[in-house]
This record gives C-alpha cells, sequence and structure tokens, in this order.
DNA sequence: ACTTTCGATGAAAGCGCTATCATAAAAGGC
DNA sequence: GCCTTTTATGATAGCGCTTTCATCGAAAGT
C-alpha cells in the first residue's frame, strides 16, 4: 500500500534488490532490462506507489518534457481550440502543456516566455510573428526550440495561415456581389499581426477593383461580440453607411450581424456580413454566416508535431502553410 | 551581451566576487542582502543573461511554483474561461498553470493527474467531484494541495457553484410561466456531476409542482451546439411535443432556439427555451435567453486564491459556493 | 579452447540550485 | 570597553534522478 514518506528511486532499487540506475533504466528504457529484472522493478515500483521525480529527473537529464504555450487570451474560442489540440498532440507524446496568457501586451509576452525559459521548457509555442526585442534576444539565447503559429516569422518553425489571402477572399465576394461601400470591423491592431494582415487582404481586393477603403469604415474594436456590435453600429452610423460589412472575426460579424438585425435591417436583404474564422456558431445562425475557414484544430495539431520535430532534432525550422477556404452562406448577397 | 553557454549560478558568483549562495539569495529574498552587494549581484545577472534554473531550483526547494489543472476540455467557452481567470491570479504570485484536458474520461483523468503529481506541482485544480478510486488515492498519497470546482466533496478545498438550484431555478421560472410539459437536453451523464445535477435541479422543481419529467422528455447529447440543436429537434419529434425547453448548458439551448426557428417555430410563441451558463452570446442573440448566470471567471480566481492559501498552510480546506442568479430574457414566455 | 563482442547491471559523478550551519563584522547594552 | 546580539556572507551538503564508465558473465567467432 501507499508508504508514508513518499518512495525515491532508491527505495525501489532497495526493494527489488537492484541499484539504482537499473530503477532509472527500468522507467525510462525498458528495453534495456533482462525482461526478469524489469518485472521484478515494476511490481516493486507499484507497491511502493513510486511515482518518478519530474524535476529531479529533468535536472537530471536536461529535458523537461515540458512544452510552453503563451497565447494572447485563453478565453477565446479560437485560441482555446488551437490550445486543446495542441495539448492534446503532446499528451500523447508524453509531454505537458505549460501556458500562459499575454492579453494584448508585449511587455507581458516577454515576461511569459522568460517565466516559461525558467521553468526550463523543452518548447515553446508563440502566436503571430510580431514581439518585442526582448523577447526575440530571450529566444535567441535560449536556444529554446520554437513554433509560431497564424503568422511566421524567418528563423522560425511556423504553422501558419494566409489571413492576408482570407481578407481578400471575403472582400473579392463582396465586390463579386456588386458591394462597392464596405465596412471592416478589427481587433486593436498594435500587437495583432492577425487582424492587421486580414485588412490589409481586404484593402488589398478592393484597391484591385478600385475601389476605396477610407479609414471611416474601419472600426478598431476588442474582440468580443459585442465590439462587433459596437463596431458595426458605428459604422451604420455613417453618413455614407455600407451595404456589406467585413468582420475581422467571426464574432465580430455575428455582433454585426445582431447589430443590424436589431436595427430593423435585414441582412443580408438590407446589409451583407461576412466573417473570418469559421467558428462553430457561425454555421448555424440565421442567417448563417459567409466568412473564411481557418482550420483552427488543425493549427494546434500540427503545431504540436513541427515543435516535437525541432526538438527531436528532425525538423528544419518547416513552415506548413494551412489551406484556407471561402464558406459562402446566407449572410451576404448583392446590395 | 549573451554568453555562449547559459549561464549559472556559480558564474553569476564569480562574475560578482560572492558566493553561490549570496546570488541565490539575491535571487530569492533580496532582503537579506547590503543594498550594495545585491545591485552587484543583479549587475552580474543582467551582464550574463542569467535566468534562474527553475528545475533545479525546484528541485533543491522542494516547491515547483507549478500548479496543475485537469478540465474536461480546454475547447469550451466555460473552461477556457475559468481557466483564464485562474492562470492570470496564479500568474500574479508567480505560479506557472500546466494544464492537461480528460475528454470526458476518468482513466484520462487518472493519467493526468498522475502525469501532473509526477511533475512535481505544487498544487491541483480538478472540476467536479467524481472521479476513479485511482485518482483519489493517488492525491491521498501524493498530500498535493487540490481545489476543486463546479462540484465540491468532503475533504477538498472547493468553490463551487450549485447546480441543482441552477436547474431549479430555470424550471421554476417556466413552471410560473404556466409550462407543464418541459423538455431538457443534457450532456452525457456519465462522468459529469455538473450536468447530472442540473437534471436533479429540473426535475426536484417539477416534482415540487407535481409535475413529472419523464425520460423521453431528457435527451443525453454532446456538449456543442450541434448537440443542443439535435436534442431539440428530438423533443419537437415527440408526439406529445413540450412547450418549453431547458438546455443544461446554454449551447444547448442556443441549438435548441435555432432548432426551432428552423422549424419556423417561434421562439418563445411557440416553443420557451432557457439555458444555464450565460456566456456571452446569450445575452445579444435573437431572442436575449433566459438562463442562469455561473460566475464562470470568478470561479477560477477563487479556486486560485484558495489554492494557494492552501500552499501557503492558511486555509483550512475553504468551500466557497458562488452565487447563481436567474436571469430572465426574451426566449421565455406563457405557453 | 581463447579471445572478442555483447548484454545486463553496478558505481558514482554530477545536473544547478537551496538551505543549514558556521563565521565574521557591526551594532547594542550597561 | 567587554560581552551579547544582530546582520551579512560563506562553505557545503544534499534534492532525486540520469548517465557515462566500468565490470562481469555469457554468447559468438575462429
Amino acid at each position: 500500500m501507499a508508504s508514508h514518506r513518499k518512495a525515491r528511486l532508491v527505495d525501489v532499487a532497495r526493494d527489488a534488490g537492484v541499484s539504482p540506475a537499473t530503477v532509472s533504466r527500468a522507467m525510462a528504457q525498458p528495453g534495456l532490462l533482462a525482461l526478469e529484472t524489469l518485472t521484478r522493478v515494476r511490481d516493486s515500483a507499484r507497491r511502493l506507489g513510486y511515482l518518478t521525480d519530474g524535476t529531479a529527473r529533468a535536472l537530471a537529464s536536461g529535458r523537461s518534457m515540458t512544452i510552453g504555450a503563451v497565447v494572447p487570451t485563453l478565453d477565446s474560442t479560437i485560441f482555446a481550440r488551437v490550445l486543446q489540440s495542441f495539448q492534446s498532440a503532446l499528451a500523447r507524446e508524453g509531454y505537458q502543456l505549460l501556458v500562459a496568457s499575454h492579453e494584448m501586451s508585449l511587455a507581458a509576452e516577454t515576461e511569459a516566455v522568460r517565466m516559461l525559459l525558467a521553468r526550463g521548457v523543452d518548447g515553446l509555442m508563440l502566436v503571430g510573428a510580431e514581439r518585442s526585442q526582448e523577447t526575440v534576444r530571450l529566444l535567441a539565447t535560449s536556444e529554446v526550440r520554437v513554433v509560431l503559429t497564424w503568422v511566421g516569422a524567418p528563423d522560425f518553425a511556423a504553422v501558419t495561415v494566409d489571413n492576408e489571402a482570407a481578407g481578400r477572399l471575403v472582400a473579392e465576394h463582396l465586390i463579386g456581389l456588386g458591394h462597392r461601400r464596405i465596412g471592416m470591423i478589427v481587433g486593436h491592431l498594435a500587437f495583432n499581426d492577425r487582424q492587421r494582415a486580414r485588412l490589409a487582404g481586404v484593402r488589398q481586393a478592393m484597391e484591385r477593383a478600385g475601389l476605396a477603403l477610407p479609414d471611416a469604415l474601419v472600426s478598431e474594436q476588442v474582440l468580443t461580440m459585442a465590439g462587433g456590435r459596437a463596431g458595426c453600429a458605428r459604422l451604420l452610423d455613417l453618413a455614407e453607411r455600407p451595404t456589406a460589412v467585413i468582420g475581422g472575426i467571426d464574432l465580430f460579424a455575428i455582433g454585426g450581424v445582431q447589430e443590424a438585425q436589431a436595427r430593423g435591417l435585414s441582412v443580408p436583404g438590407e446589409l451583407s456580413v461576412a466573417g473570418i474564422d469559421d467558428i462553430e456558431f457561425s454555421a448555424s445562425m440565421m442567417p448563417a454566416l459567409t466568412t473564411v475557414r481557418i482550420p483552427t484544430a488543425q493549427i494546434g495539431q500540427v503545431a504540436a508535431s513541427t515543435l516535437l520535430a525541432e526538438i527531436s532534432g528532425q525538423g528544419r525550422l518547416e513552415h506548413t502553410r494551412l489551406p484556407i477556404e471561402l464558406v459562402v452562406r446566407r449572410s451576404t448577397a448583392a446590395p
């Protein structure tokens, strides 16, 4: 049964009548031991309720079997989903996930990275390519393996998605429907290269079509549904209101639809609304949201395997760009 | 600038002309040092780019400054929110968060707990009170500090919410409006004491009112909006369809509203729908959802402080029950 | 039969830090 | 001024594991 003091490696060794080294091998490289010894050690371990001390193991071996992730926030469908698939992919390989959030602050990201490095993580998952000099320096000197998500950068492995193309796709769709005056609700652009890229994509598509996207038609909001609603309200209050609104994230588009409907405007009859992300809700709302599908779960999964490849020495700063796709539903129509 | 090999404590000590012990103190208990020594050590540390090795520190001190959390899934508004507030409260006190998910499997929870204990976490946050014998044994022998969330249990500190009362509140509200035939969509009841309690609360309110909740009117579904839709479809296909539907989580209620509307049924005119959770979306959907507000963010925050109190030796298995509240909006009306 | 190789185990030196104990200098106490 | 505290620092023994390196039979090669 359970011993009083926590069992250590030597206790198991004594109990099994072998050396500590043998027990260590039994736990980490069972293949090296004679079958008989192995079972004897395992029996003792079980009887004593022995659990390897990960701390000591990490110190002695130099590998912590722990991966760190720094995301803007955990409280977002998008990042939660990425983390869920990232975490379960890691768990399958015996790695644990240490998470930190920076809530859109460059300095907080630096601090989080510093803490994670101090914890001796074997690898790090970061969001986006924009970061402070200080963070970059920490990363470089620590030589920890890193995988970037959403947006990549030279010298880093990355799993990205073409945010600019995403913006372009929705914009082109709307332009194709005949919209000339299109508004956009985006997240605060500081320290958010994903939103900047999406905005850039929209702008690019419009310019190509000879249209303008004046500042008045771009509303920066906090990344919530309420933000979307507020942003849409601002755009609808304009003297020359847009005939279509693009949400930099689906949440914005959903808030936008609500605002329009609350004002008695029919969507898409009187206002077309589209988003980017394709979160679960978008498919089933009324009207179903036209959006661009971002393979969130896949990002986490591929990020995990990319990072593990880097750690194991295979993997040469691989950069995977995941495909995105315009999903036309019912929230958009000709003006 | 950055040295080639990673700087260790002794390097800083040598550089500053002090003993390793002094450097250790400079990092951990600056108050003990003469100001002059302290600044000298700090300068050396900065110059060498020294970062404390958390692994070694943990081994030597016996505290890892790491907290583990095992949740059903990260990919859920609810748990994501709890984790976000939990994590940021911990970060403020210098603790890091190690997360694991069990995806509704008792065995996976055990495995996750085992891994976290092996990692030497100083504390553990768990969801609900139901777990395997094996998990309980691990917890007991490890003597790690634990805080339970949502549902509590004797011998554990906990931050809970009265799930049964939540179910009762919505049911009473509906009964008060005159509904006699009420259906419920719940999550799979195995290994989900939160859903079981909510169902029990609904049942209790109905019985008190002399009403029945036959099995046919309870639909178990996976915890997604699509599940809610499917559950509602099943209830609406019944020969004697209910006049009101309760979602065991808001997501179910939202899916339910969608299903009803898709069938051309007006909510709340022809069907009342209510949920439990009060997620962001519920307030702004059309019609706005009647639900019970669960203070999710607060759960995480209080769980953090409760756990830290346990760890520091203050805190005697405190049990905090957070208040919930019926929020009547537009999705419910008299039948 | 006699090395040579291999397979299985043991001995022991760290991994980088903290914490205890000892010590030396400075500060009080009367 | 001599003794007792206090304050600041040093010396050093671990924390519990992994990992060479060494060892010792047994299997294999010739």
